[in-house]
DNA sequence: ATTATTGGATAGTGATAGTCTCCAATGTCA
DNA sequence: TGACATTGGAGACTATCACTATCCAATAAT
C-alpha cells in the first residue's frame, strides 16, 4: 500500500507519517522507484503502536524511540528480558545515576528501602526504581501529604497482586514476551490508575453508607 | 519575607516565582509599597505544592490551576467532596463529554462496564472514568496487547485494595480531606506505578526460581 | 548617597510534535 | 500519449509549554 493508504488505515495525516518516517519511528517502506514506496500491515501496526504509546501511555517520541529499540532487538536470554524491559522504561537521568560516593543517608531512600523490604522483596538503594520511589515520597512530603506505613504497605500489596498477574500473562516466546512486558506495562498503567479512581468512588460510597464505623 | 527569600526557601529562581505569581498559581504577597510585597509560609507551601504536582505527578500548569481552584474552594458537603475532587482531575475534554444520542455500542465501553460490574461496582457507561477505561482498553488492543479477563480483574482487585486504603486515610475536616484526596491521589499515582515495576522484578525472579511450574 | 532589590510588564528561549510548501519523479486513467 | 494526482524527500514554518531575560521606576539597605 502507498502512504496515503497508510494514512487512511491509521487515521493520521500523511504529513505526520512522513515525520515519523523521518524520525525513524516507523521503518521506511520498500522503495519501488525514487518517488514510490510500499507499506504493509507491519507498518500499520507500528504506527498504531506509536500512537498508543504517545496518546495512552503519554510517552514522548524520544521515549517511544527507546522502547521501539528494545522491541526491535530483544535480549536473547529470557532472564535478561525483564531487566532490559525495565531499563528501557527508565529516563536517561535515571539510567546514568551512578552512586557518587556517600549517599548522604537520604531519609526518603531509607523509607523506600523499608517499604520494599517489608514486602520481603530484595533491597538495593542503588536501584533506579527504589530511587524513583524515594523521590515520590519526598515530593508527597514536600506537598504536605503524609502517607502512613500501613497505607504504603497496602500499595505494595496491591502492586504485588498486579505484578503477579502481569508475570503470569507473559507469553513463552522472547519477542512476544518483550512486547507484552514493555508495551503491556506502559499501556496498562493508565488502566490501573483509572480503576483506582473508580474504586475510590465505590469505597467512598460504601464508607458513607456505613458512616462512623 | 521578600521574594528572594521565597526563592531561597523553595529552591526556585526568582524569575520562576514571578511567573507563577503572574499565572495566578501562587497568590500575591501582601504589598507594603508599590515595589514591595511580603510572603509567608503559606506561599512557600503553595510553591512546593505546585512543584510536587508538576514534577512528581507530571501535571501541566493548567491542570495544577484546576486542582488549586478546587483546593481553594472546597465543596461544603462531605458527600460531594470526592465527586468534586474527581471532577477536578478530569481533562476539559472528559468533563464536557455529554452523551450525544446513540453511544454506538462501543465494544470497549462494554468491556469497561463489564470489568466494573464484575467487581460489584456501580455501572454507568456515561461516567468519564469508565470512558477513560474504555479508551485505555482500545489503545491496548490497537497496540496488539491482549489483556485477559482474569488479568483485568486482578487489576480491579488491586485497585480496590488501594482505594480502601485511600478512603481510610481521609481526615475528618473538609479542607484536609480535599487536600488528601486530590493531592494525595495525584502524588501517590507514581508511587503505585513504581511499586508495580519493583514487584514485577520480584515476581519475575520468583517465577524464574520455580521454572516451569 | 549609593547600591541592591523589588514588582510589573514585555519579549525572548529551547524543547516538543507536528504541519506546510516545494520539487521533480512517478503512477493512473482517459 | 497526455493530463493530472500522488509520492518521497528536504527544508522551513507553526503552536504550545514552561520558563528566562531584560527593562523600568520605585523602594530598601547601608
Amino acid at each position: 500500500m502507498r502512504i496515503s493508504m497508510l494514512a487512511e488505515r491509521t487515521g493520521l495525516p500523511v504529513a505526520t507519517l512522513k515525520y515519523y518516517l523521518r524520525e525513524g519511528l516507523v521503518p521506511p517502506g520498500i522503495a519501488t522507484a525514487r518517488t514510490q514506496a510500499l507499506y504493509d500491515e507491519a507498518h500499520v501496526a507500528r504506527v498504531l503502536l506509536v500512537r498508543a504509546l504517545t496518546e495512552s501511555a503519554s510517552l514522548s517520541l524520544a521515549a517511544v524511540r527507546q522502547v521501539l529499540a528494545v522491541l526491535d532487538d530483544p535480549p536473547a536470554s529470557r532472564h535478561d528480558l525483564l531487566g532490559a524491559a525495565q531499563h528501557a522504561l527508565l529516563t536517561d537521568e535515571e539510567r546514568s545515576a551512578g552512586t557518587p560516593g556517600a549517599p548522604a543517608a537520604d531519609p526518603w531512600l531509607s523509607r523506600a528501602a523499608a517499604v520494599v523490604a517489608a514486602r520481603g522483596w530484595y533491597c538495593d538503594t542503588d536501584d533506579p526504581l527504589v530511587r524513583r520511589l524515594a523521590e515520590g515520597l519526598r515530593a508527597a512530603d514536600a506537598a504536605d501529604v503524609t502517607i502512613s506505613d500501613e497505607h504504603l504497605d497496602a500499595y505494595a500489596r496491591a502492586s504485588e497482586t498486579i505484578a503477579d498477574a502481569d508475570v503470569a500473562s507473559v507469553p513463552a516466546d522472547a519477542a512476544g514476551a518483550m512486547r507484552q512486558v514493555v508495551v503491556g506495562t506502559l499501556l496498562t498503567d493508565p488502566l490501573i490508575l483509572t480503576l483506582r479512581r473508580i474504586a475510590q468512588q465505590q469505597a467512598s460510597d460504601t464508607a458513607a453508607a456505613r458512616p462512623t464505623s
